[in-house]
DNA sequence: AGCACGCCGACT
DNA sequence: GTCGGCGTGCTC
């Protein structure tokens, strides 16, 4: 009888089973076969690349139909056992494939069959003809002189990092130089980058709190721990971030910080390139492949002590992980909302436990399930309370503006105080979540309202481009000059969006200097640097803007903040709606009065008496946060229960309605099928349209799934997803399983 | 998800 | 007589 044949089970990125099985390749592999390898495998038709997850030497897969690897495509695994226990695990939790995971957590090079970049970095070389050169010649151009004085100091070349460093920006010299034929371009083997070497500077003494949290977490540094690092805004969180990194540095150890959106924080970033020892992997979208690639490799390698990523970082390999911190843990974008619908902040905590170390989470508004976890007492809570430098913590108070005339939707006593702070030299901050000029534009003789051909929503009008725009689809068109419906000139725009804030507040402030803040004016590059910097030089004093100024940036000027119109989202539908708002109003008035200036902080509502307002007012976000626990009890939302929402998609209206309706059925049939206690305590609600019915051209429904308790339902799932995985599926329909949604749109 | 094969309408 | 529409079936 044969020996037991070498069976590989391999992980590939497809929306098919778990894991597809091969035989090795007939030349034998440069090392013995390891989970992680990244391989060529033959595919259908085709190759793909894949993952090798395990070893055995049985398959359910009839033996003489297994395939032979094609070629083992890396000298070393890229993922550890541990770390490929992680993806596992999301897999399984998620309902996805085991691929997806795998596919999720390789930066994009490296889901082709390329090989690995060699650590590189982009530098220049001085030419024969650059060598040659009398550098004298160039004494009229000093800049492209000293840099080619380098060049040719440094026979090998030199990174355009050190030649920064060195030179100072280089501007018009290298496009000179090489336009000459002196230089050229060239990549050299990663020096360390200079800043990596530099002695990190020394920070401020920590305040009590921040020392007895440092203390609590640095005790535990061995083992696994959840902590929640509840911390107003200016409460120097990132100080006991910086603190615990050096701890595990120093134990020889890398530590991983997730933030929300990498793009908004770059005083987060020149903050740990000041003060941590050693290599920092940055990870997110916005760097290019090759980048991304080398980051990653540098974290997978165990090279960086410090990986500061958005949420994608979290399924990184990462061999001595010794800290887990993630930044604004209650933010939505971490998230991610397709393909593997995970939470970074839960695979944190999940990843922690795996490798045994602690995870602590940050911020000054926690997620209501977080707190609820606090409360039970399986995350340790830690609480700063004092602001950095003793500053007051701003004070909040409701404007009622029912009945007053407003201008630019400011209220008199609004504009008044804006008034006083302009004269007294201060800063000013107004909140007004909704871009663009105006969000509707209707014809004033025939009703005419400007809506999206795709999607059920109104279109925006952006005055400055000419433009509506769905901010749902992205569709736009010209705006008209007549209605398109009756020719009537009379069009007219109805509300009021940042873009239009900004022109009326000209008119009204003629002598101040205003700027904005949104996606619209921070689209282009260095947009977002320009308008911060102008703030903290004090060029600017009104800001206005949309949420992102509630995220992250410091602006210790500003001492009055001015929130213009939350009312819509007090009554709207969605569960999380009232958690969002009080967040969002806490993060903003956290904007005001960072230093020797108390912040005020000015609600205008016509909804003064409502009781989230109240509660928020009274007892601050901690007591909204036990309000609205209670009722999150009461009506069995999480975190009191655990949800999973089917969503579907068509062509056609009442198809993923109709979809739905079977996996409804599916779900029923299982009672007869797998044992009870799977199937009680499930509960499905729906199917019904989503709350924006067709979007993009697409018809849309949802289904939820409810349980009480997690493992319960999650076993459900499993059970219901391989039923519903056979059902038809007409054309064009698509559907995905969202657990432990964000929101149920 | 791709990417094939596979049977029915308007073109050279 | 072909080019091609997308319906359905498979990938270790």
């Amino acid at each position: 009888m044969n020996p037991q044949p070498l069976i590989l089970r391999v992980a590939i990125e497809a929306p098919l089973a778990d894991s597809f099985d091969y035989l090795p390749s007939l030349d034998p592999p440069p090392l013995p076969w390891q989970p992680g390898l990244r391989l060529l495998v033959p595919f259908g038709r085709g190759e793909r690349v894949g993952v090798l997850l395990a070893l055995t030497d049985h398959t359910s897969h009839p033996l003489d139909r297994l395939k032979r690897v094609v070629r083992v495509l890396d000298p070393e695994p890229l993922f550890a056992a541990a770390d490929l226990k992680l993806l596992t695990w999301a897999a399984t939790y998620y309902q996805q494939p085991i691929g997806a995971a795998l596919f999720a957590a390789l930066p994009a090079r490296l889901r082709d069959p390329e090989p690995l970049t060699p650590d590189t970095l982009p530098g220049l070389h001085a030419t024969a003809a650059g060598h040659a050169l009398a550098l004298d010649t160039l004494s009229r151009a000093p800049k492209q002189r000293a840099l080619l004085a380098a060049l040719q100091a440094a026979p090998e070349g030199m990174t355009l990092a050190a030649l920064t460093a060195q030179l100072g920006e280089l501007g018009g010299a290298v496009r000179a130089l090489r336009t000459k034929g002196l230089i050229a371009e060239t990549r050299l083997a990663a020096a360390v980058d200079p800043s990596e070497h530099q002695p990190p500077a020394t920070g401020p003494t920590l305040h009590a709190e921040q020392q007895a949290a440092v203390s609590a977490i640095a005790a535990n540094l061995d083992a696994f721990g959840v902590f929640l690092l509840d911390g107003v805004t200016g409460s120097g969180k990132t100080e006991v971030y910086i603190r615990l990194i050096e701890q595990v540095i120093a134990q020889g150890r890398q530590a991983l910080v997730i933030v929300p959106e990498i793009g908004l924080t770059p005083q987060l970033r020149a903050r740990f390139r000041t003060r941590v020892s050693g290599p920092i992997a940055v990870l997110h979208s916005a760097l290019n492949t090759r980048e991304r690639e080398r980051n990653w490799l540098r974290a997978a390698r165990g090279e960086a002590h410090l990986i500061l990523g958005t949420r994608s970082a979290v399924l990184a390999p990462i061999p001595r992980l010794g800290l887990i911190m993630v930044d604004e843990e209650h933010d939505d974008s971490l998230k991610q909302q397709d393909g593997l619908r995970y939470s970074g902040r839960d695979l944190a905590i999940r990843r922690a436990q795996l490798v045994g170390c602690p995870v602590v989470l940050g911020s000054a508004t926690p997620a209501l399930e977080t707190l609820r976890n606090a409360q039970l007492g399986r995350y340790q809570w830690l609480r700063l309370t004092e602001r950095a430098g003793g500053a007051q913590p701003p004070q909040i108070s409701l404007l009622d503006i029912r009945n007053q005339p407003l201008r630019a939707g400011l209220s008199p006593v609004l504009r008044e105080h804006m008034q006083a702070e302009l004269r007294a030299g201060h800063q000013i901050l107004l909140f007004l979540n909704r871009r663009g000029y105006a969000p509707v534009l209707t014809c004033h003789a025939c009703g005419w309202v400007g809506e999206c051909p795709h999607c059920d929503a109104r279109l925006t009008l952006h005055l400055s481009e000419r433009r509506l725009w769905c901010h749902h689809c992205g569709w736009s068109c010209r705006q008209p000059e007549r209605c398109p419906a009756c020719q009537d000139e009379d069009v007219r725009m109805l509300g009021r969006g940042t873009e239009r804030l900004e022109d009326e507040l000209i008119a009204l402030f003629p002598e101040t200097r205003i700027a904005r803040l949104d996606r619209d004016s921070t689209r282009r590059q260095g947009a977002l640097g320009r308008v911060l910097d102008a703030v903290h030089t004090g060029e600017t004093q009104i800001l206005l803007g949309t949420q992102m100024l509630a995220k992250g940036h410091d602006f210790p000027n500003v001492t009055l903040v001015g929130i213009l119109e939350l009312d819509h989202t007090l009554y709207a539908s969605d569960f999380r709606a009232a958690e969002r708002t009080a967040q969002l109003i806490i993060q903003v008035a956290g904007r005001a009065g960072r230093a020797e200036h108390r912040g005020r902080v000015v609600l205008q509502t016509r909804h003064p008496e409502h009781p989230l307002l109240q509660s928020l007012l009274h007892a601050g976000y901690t007591g909204f946060a036990e309000a609205a626990l209670r009722e999150r009890a009461e009506a069995e939302l999480p975190p009191y229960s655990h949800l999973a929402l089917a969503r579907a998609e068509a062509p056609d209206p009442a198809q993923a309605l109709d979809f739905l309706r079977q996996a409804r059925a599916c779900g029923e049939a299982l009672a007869g099928e797998i044992p009870a206690e799977i199937i009680s305590g499930i509960q499905l609600l729906g199917p019904i349209p989503a709350p924006m019915e067709r979007r993009a051209g697409r018809y849309r429904a949802q289904l939820l799934i409810q349980c009480a308790e997690r493992p319960r339902l999650q076993r459900f799932l499993a059970h219901w997803l391989r039923a519903v995985r056979t059902l038809p599926r007409r054309n064009g329909l698509r559907w995905s399983l969202d657990v432990d949604p964000r929101d149920l749109l």
